[in-house]
DNA sequence: AAGATACATGAATCTATGTTCAAGTGTCAT
DNA sequence: ATGACACTTGAACATAGATTCATGTATCTT
């Protein structure tokens, strides 16, 4: 009922392009850790709910987050075919694999 | 002679954007494994040499690359601060470490 | 079925980034 | 010192991407 894998029809640059942004980035980061509604995520973010829903939109065509209907919300989560099978916070873009740092900076 | 730190001034996204473009990739995998020169990188590249000098701008900005005089070259090498601990093919920006694919496509 | 809640979508705008073109700089050979 | 070679730089342009605003859809409550 959702996209569920990686879109390999873009290359890695314009999957990297998907993770280049703050946005996206902060998202990527908290959904690693625990699926989250966007109002959830909207709450962690602080920027204006549209804005949210074009970066999710943007995250979800590249097949890089899940998402699932709940009740009046939206639950999102890391795709399953990009978890990473390594330990840590990490995902795999098919391309390549993009560790984050423990205790997510910047 | 050429800036060998990581430029630790910009966050992650803003780094993953200096990755996210295919000519600047290739360079990247290019040089993973073994420093080029501009002329040599131009041959492997076809592009304009007047586009790569400036993508290379924005790797040497980054930190990304180094970069040193060979006569009337200059050879281009992925700076020592980003070269992954790690075995393969992998480059550390400072907040996430990049794994690419063996045999690097697309 | 009407209103409230939780999101998504589309068009318009603004800004950032890639690309091209026309110089400019440093090095080597003569 | 002059010209060729190997690159870099800057400005102009074009396009893509982020942000905003106004509207639309699905679900729940009553």
């Amino acid at each position: 009922m959702t996209a569920v894998e990686i879109n390999r029809s873009i290359d890695c640059a314009t999957f990297l392009k998907v993770l280049a942004d703050q946005t996206r980035l902060a998202v990527i980061r908290l959904l690693i850790r625990r699926s989250l509604t966007v109002g959830e995520l909207n709450q962690s973010l602080d920027i204006e709910q549209t804005l949210l829903s074009h970066h999710l939109r943007v995250l979800r065509d590249a097949g890089v987050v899940e998402h699932q209907r709940e009740g009046r919300s939206i639950r999102y989560s890391i795709a399953a075919a990009v978890k990473s099978a390594g330990r840590g916070a990490a995902v795999d873009l098919g391309c390549c694999q993009i560790l984050f740092d423990e205790k997510g900076k910047s």
